[in-house]
DNA sequence: GTAAGTGTTC
């Protein structure tokens, strides 16, 4: 056979089957390298067949062509082996001796893409300055590629000027900077770019740029300007690309109810994996696990096979409900489907396994996982500190640093949180001079765990004087600080700040902050104030109060003795009453003797919360205060029969900078009868001085043990 | 004769 007929079986080559058996003729004839061939032939396998293929017929082709490097990089730089192709292109610049083999346009916006991918930003630099010297930089490709370089590394400054370059730029190149704003956390300028794009310049947007708008205004959760993106999309008919369709779908999730999402779900024509996976997210997101769930389980029953994407939202579903036993499931489903060690899987099941009690589950996966990040090890010790072991979370966070994890903001405000349940202030003094050695002082959200941590450490000056220091306070450092006068009982104060927030900052309060207030009236007795708190909050800022600041007003109102004030706010709620709210009556009725009203409490939680042992408990003390045995004995064999346990709390103090934790009737420690010698001592000092202990000791003692397995007490000097 | 920027997650 001739060239020119080869040639031509060539191009009308339409499987990797037919373009081998060609390939074997080229061999034949001794065409194979004859470089116009070989382009086309590797360009065939990178496109269609394996990146081998294309790789062992560039090794095999002797005269390699400009055009043959581009399509072997195009290859790698496709399957997204950035190195790798970076590693060709240096090969190509050492044999660039002739003229022929110079890099071109081509070339060059791959080797930048691959250095964007690798956030390879002094690489990148260089073949920059290469490009510019070659006059390759004037090429739209060659601009797009710079543009994304230099936003992967979140040099948004350098993409502005590289974009200024351009006389009359394409929708492309506008789209990159629109995306570059966009994943560098800023979405306000992405918009701002959008609509200098669309209406000043009057270029019109493709659907990647309105993917990513859609995708702004989701982060913005702007349901204004995103329904104008929506707009945009309807009018150029594109409502049924997918990726779009998802994009607004993500929007909906965002931005509106979980409704809108459902039904913008159910009316698109095509759904992908992505599709199903928004909307089981936004369930998950948006406290509606069980519907998540159902998603889900619908998902694989419709033979959809779900990704790692997908998993990790169902277990973060799972996770909110403490459903273990359908997380257990999705567990084995990961392992079938072979991305149980995933880092996102992984991590969303440690999450997951510590957020329903399982800490041996959790630890066990993390010992397996072969790659951790900072988000796995965050996930783990904030874990523990959930579990009520918050001296392991500071052991592992000293075995995160000594295996050279850098903490991020978020792994440093989770520390933070769980040294607050030790209350330990050298630890506090620790982590705050490591804060400061990082850097991640100016922080809002690690400044304003430092002020929780001082607060719960007792050290309300050192809270104070972190807030001080913040030169950025928002809303989350001002009710940090109103939160932390009301744990130390401070409500006055509480309410100076906040009135002081409200007249003389631009920040305006939101749920938290109320919530803060309000839990600070409530612990100071400041009923009227707090009733007005709830009114200005209702009216003046028109915030809708949810279940947690229902609780505390009738925490607030039963703790002063307003019962029927407080049952009346029970029964006019708008939203559902958690089990919280009635707990907060009940104890009031605990303190005030209530037994009618603590019996209509208790009945509607042990509907809502049957397993919580603590309020048969709680009952039966109002029971016993009235000396009613027969009630009392009554509840007591229903926790027995029922098996309830009550969720121990542990306790830790503070030793010659060495922290003990310990549980109620704890006899595991090697100092126990020590302790337990002392107490009775000091117990019959109380006695001497005429006062009569609540609880006596020898009660304790004969209480069982069990249940208490992970919570022996441990001792461990300071480890920061 | 090859070609760009986008959507779901811990």
């Amino acid at each position: 056979m001739k060239r020119g007929e080869l040639v031509q079986l060539l191009e009308t080559c339409c499987s990797q089957i037919s373009i081998s058996q060609l390939h074997s003729q080229f061999l034949k004839v001794g065409l194979a390298d004859d470089s116009f061939i070989a382009t086309k032939l590797s360009s065939f396998y990178a496109n269609y067949a394996s990146i081998k293929y294309a790789r062992k017929l560039f090794e095999e082709t002797p005269r390699r062509t400009v055009w043959l490097w581009n399509s072997v990089l195009r290859s790698y730089c496709g399957e997204r082996e950035w190195e790798e192709t970076l590693f060709l292109f240096r090969q190509m610049i050492i044999e660039a001796v002739s003229a022929e083999k110079k890099p071109d346009n081509f070339t060059v916006s791959i080797a930048l893409k691959s250095c964007a991918g690798l956030h390879g930003l002094r690489l990148g630099r260089m073949i920059h300055g290469f490009a510019k010297k070659e006059k390759l930089d004037m090429d739209m490709f060659v601009g797009s590629a710079l543009i994304e370089l230099y936003s992967k590394c979140g040099q948004m400054n350098d993409s502005g000027k590289v974009f200024m370059e351009y006389r009359k730029p394409d929708v492309v190149l506008w789209t990159s900077m629109v995306t570059g704003y966009e994943q560098n956390g800023c979405p306000e300028e992405a918009l701002a770019f959008f609509s200098r794009m669309a209406v000043s310049e009057r270029v019109i947007p493709d659907p990647v740029t309105l993917v990513t708008a859609a995708s702004a205004c989701a982060k913005l959760s702007d349901f204004k300007r995103g329904s104008s993106v929506h707009g945009v999309v309807i009018r150029q008919g594109l409502d049924t690309k997918l990726s779009l369709a998802n994009s607004l779908l993500n929007l909906y999730a965002k931005t509106g109810s979980i409704k809108n999402a459902a039904n913008w779900f159910r009316a698109m024509p095509n759904k992908d994996i992505i599709s199903w996976s928004s909307l089981v997210a936004c369930y998950a997101d948006n406290g509606a696990g069980t519907n998540a769930l159902d998603l889900f389980n619908e998902m694989i029953d419709k033979g959809i096979k779900p990704n790692s994407v997908t998993v990790v939202s169902a277990l973060q579903a799972c996770a909110a409900t403490s459903n273990l036993k359908e997380g257990a499931k999705i567990h084995s489903l990961a392992v079938d489907y072979g991305f149980e060690l995933d880092i996102s899987v992984a991590t969303a099941l440690i999450d997951m396994y510590m957020k329903c009690l399982s800490p041996e589950n959790a630890v066990d996966l993390f010992k397996r996982m072969p790659k951790k990040d900072v988000i796995s090890w965050a996930a783990l010790l904030s874990g523990y500190a959930q579990n009520g072991m918050a001296n392991t979370s500071m052991g592992i966070f000293c075995n995160m640093l000594s295996e050279g994890t850098r903490p991020d903001a978020v792994a440093m405000v989770k520390i933070l949180a769980a040294c607050s349940e030790l209350g330990i202030l050298q630890q506090a003094a620790c982590l705050h001079g490591f804060v400061i050695k990082t850097g991640f002082n100016s922080n809002v959200f690690v400044g304003a765990s430092l002020i929780e941590l001082y607060a719960k450490c007792s050290s309300i000056d050192n809270a104070e004087n972190i807030f001080k220091g913040m030169t950025d306070k928002d809303v989350v450092t001002w009710s940090s600080m109103i939160a932390a006068y009301g744990l130390h009982g401070k409500g006055e104060e509480a309410l100076k700040l906040f009135h002081h927030m409200v007249n003389n900052s631009d920040v305006k309060p939101n749920n938290i902050t109320f919530l803060s207030v309000l839990s600070a009236c409530s612990h100071a007795g400041l009923i009227k104030e707090g009733i007005d708190m709830f009114n200005m909050m209702l009216n003046e800022f028109q915030l809708k109060p949810n279940a947690e600041h229902y609780g505390i007003m009738v925490d607030l109102l039963g703790r002063m003795g307003e019962l029927d004030m407080a049952m009346d706010i029970i029964n006019h709620m708008p939203v559902p009453v958690e089990p919280h709210v009635w707990g907060a009556l009940l104890g009031a009725c605990r303190i005030h003797q209530n037994m009618k009203m603590g019996e209509i409490a208790a009945m509607n939680l042990f509907s809502l919360d049957p397993d919580h042992a603590g309020y048969y408990i709680l009952l039966s003390n109002i029971y016993a205060v009235d000396e009613n045995w027969h009630n009392v004995a009554k509840l007591r064999r229903v926790v027995k029969e029922n098996r309830l346990k009550k969720i121990q709390g542990q306790s830790v103090v503070e030793v010659k900078n060495e922290a003990h934790s310990f549980v109620a009737a704890d006899r595991l420690h090697a100092e126990s009868d020590l302790t337990y010698e002392v107490l009775r001592k000091l117990e019959a000092n109380m006695r001497e001085e005429c006062c009569v202990p609540q609880v006596q000791i020898e009660e304790i003692l004969q209480a069982p043990v069990k249940g208490v397995q992970n919570l022996k007490s441990q001792s461990r000097s300071s480890p920061v």
